[in-house]
DNA sequence: ATAATAGAAGATAAAAATATCTTTTTTACT
DNA sequence: AGTAAAAAAGATATTTTTATCTTCTATTAT
């Protein structure tokens, strides 16, 4: 569904809101370590979070990468957009252009209200919302380091 | 979502379906040219998909790619599977390997019932269903050759 | 000031997906 | 039999994605 570099920047932004703030920050090593994955291409990835201001970060000693309260409050919606970007939720599923909901593609039904809603909740629900939601759930979560 | 291969393939069966059967083939060239897609490229993919016998093929002067009846209440989901494989749809939206429903990862309860109930559509209607409906809907198609 | 730390930026490499080209095999038609 | 049509098979090329490596810059602590 997502490309790899999506699903990390995503399980990092996670993370990120789990285990950071202003006064708390943490160096792509470690993440990349916790997360197991690639430690250059993940720092890649939050060079360009970073860039695109959905991430914070600090160079130098104790610096690293953090989430601010601002940026707790981003949508994973805001993720997908800045490292996939949104033709593959927005687009037709066969790749067809003119395809929309007047003049459906032979899935358009079938895919249509999925995409629909998943694009709703991805957009609604924040990074900070999700964290809350999970802790809430008490429901154990693969993802290492964060198993609650 | 898909890989340009499977949505190309995908489109390539329901044209078959619908202009194709035993007693009229068509060439690769034509079906690349109707449905604007890459000449060799979906030359190969037929050629896989028809070495999984998801369609029927014959060489020589009136040769060409075909749906029997047999190849035409496949489902789609034997297409993707065929082309795509079903990592994608069958696995965690972040790539977890480890999360399911009693260990969800973060995104899953939203992604989840989703790729349940496309799953399920995949799986159940046939090529020769979605081309029937296409028919009674008569909606416009977005597929060249296709406009009802 | 200086050394060490950590992100930023840029260059390079490896793998996978996409796409094309060439040759071979099969078959129908004359 | 010979020829042309068309898929099958194999080799090659291009592009994108994934990943790594090296150098540069900013910051902190001593």
């Amino acid at each position: 569904m997502l490309s790899n570099a999506c699903k990390y920047a995503i399980r990092a932004m996670i993370y990120l809101a789990i285990h950071t703030d202003e006064t708390k920050k943490i160096g792509v090593k470690i993440i990349a370590e916790d997360l197991e994955t690639p430690y250059a291409f993940l720092a890649k990835l939050l060079q360009k979070l970073a860039s695109d201001k959905l991430i914070s970060s600090a160079k130098g000693p104790r610096g690293g990468f953090y989430l601010n309260d601002t940026d707790k409050k981003r949508a994973i919606w805001d993720v997908v957009k800045c490292i996939d970007g949104t033709e593959k939720f927005e687009g037709c599923f066969l790749g067809l252009s003119k395809c929309n909901d007047i003049n459906p593609c032979p899935v358009h039904h079938i895919v249509s209200p999925f995409k629909k809603s998943i694009l709703k909740d991805f957009r609604d629900k924040s990074i900070h919302d999700l964290v809350r939601e999970i802790k809430e759930n008490g429901t154990v979560i693969s993802l290492k380091g964060f198993d609650i």
